[in-house]
DNA sequence: ATGTTAATTTAACAGTGTTAAATTAACATT
DNA sequence: AATGTTAATTTAACACTGTTAAATTAACAT
């Protein structure tokens, strides 16, 4: 039996080591392969005592999306300095993607599977923030893109086009991590599609394309 | 206790009821929420007279998925004789996206849950054959523009090529599933994106694209 | 030393996939 | 017609799941 924790520190301690414990166990088996009692164990505590900190399973899974979210936007805070806008862009996507196939289980939770729309009051990502949303940065990226008239101008609406590359980034990448496997497929090396995929909707959208990998 | 079957042919027609009992309840709420013990009961069975015909959910679930990869197959062969090569790609990605969007239960259990590679042996499906896997469809529609050398020349995969266009497909749809009810998303409609996915992509990969949507 | 509070655990509930064993209906044989 | 055989079906159970009410128990204040 573990001392009792009574300091709001040590609670968060806690609170952040079971989420840890449960990323590590989501990440390398899957998620629906875990059990809450697993996870406990993992930790040194019984089943229920993950249920001080969040309220069912559901919810300690958010929060290690979350923190999954807080990550990637971390990645791809780097990439946001780059000069050039469309190296940017292209830099954007190419490690969204990296993100996506090095944790495979981790994406699937994050964007594979449909939950109950994401509860914006228990989340602690602020939704909007370029320091913390990936889905904001990619806005910014693109809307930079935009204003710069870098895109063909048949095109109005810049989140669209966000939405589109970011689609076919997870295309790929989902197909990917759903499919990869599958024999009956003979697939090009994921890198040479991640490419193609890049190159070709940036020549669909983009007004020159000339300079493009 | 219904009457004992023994006749293939109404061992088979158990069989098939067993699916459609699983499609049915699968396709309303989803593939983990439903049990076998509920599909059972559907049909007025024992829970165990499942396993008589399956090995396991597993088998059952890759059964339903075969019936709905023909059923795919089916929708699309219509497609497969319209004349002008790029309209029919373009009705076919289309085609695909109507399919993913009415069934989105179905389509995730497909094409967006990682499973235990489809069992070559198991599975009823003569993949390969044109008449019956989706993706050898795409994939003769594609050699086709590809030898009528409608594509841009430095491409020189055309396997590559239909599986990116599948991607880019394949992403909108399944963005769409897993997250099309974020409200912090400000999602344009399914409809537009389908088509400037398509439109992007083909103006990325044809040579000329003039006449595009 | 006693009481209070809250962190933690034990024990339980209702559910899951799955299987061994027991039923029982339909058939063939005597 | 009575019996035996076969296999379709069910009952009962196992080990597991997420979850919760109730019982513990450690740490604090009085």
């Amino acid at each position: 039996m573990p001392p009792r924790i009574k300091s709001p520190e040590d609670r968060e301690k806690l609170r952040t080591s079971i989420i840890d414990a449960a990323r590590m166990l989501f990440v390398a088996r899957g998620i629906e392969a875990v059990s809450m009692r697993e996870i406990a164990k993992q930790i040194n505590y019984s089943a229920t005592t993950l249920y001080n900190h969040f309220a069912d399973k559901e919810a300690l899974l958010q929060a290690v999306c979350d923190e999954d979210f807080l990550a990637l936007a971390g990645n791809l805070r780097a990439i946001m300095q780059l000069p050039n806008l469309v190296v940017r862009i292209q830099a954007f996507g190419r490690a969204y993607a990296m993100f996506a196939l090095q944790y495979p289980n981790h994406y699937r939770l994050m964007f594979m599977t449909p939950r109950t729309p994401c509860n914006l009051d228990t989340t602690k990502i602020q939704r909007g923030d370029t320091e913390q949303d990936a889905y904001a940065q990619l806005m910014l990226v693109v809307k930079e893109a935009f204003d710069a008239h870098l895109f063909k101008p048949e095109i109005a609406d810049f989140e669209l086009i966000a939405q589109t590359m970011w689609a076919g980034m997870h295309g790929v990448c989902s197909l990917e991590i759903a499919l990869g496997n599958e024999i009956w497929i003979n697939w090009a090396a994921v890198e040479t599609r991640l490419n193609l995929m890049q190159t070709a909707i940036l020549r669909g959208l983009l007004i020159d394309s000339s300079d493009l990998s």
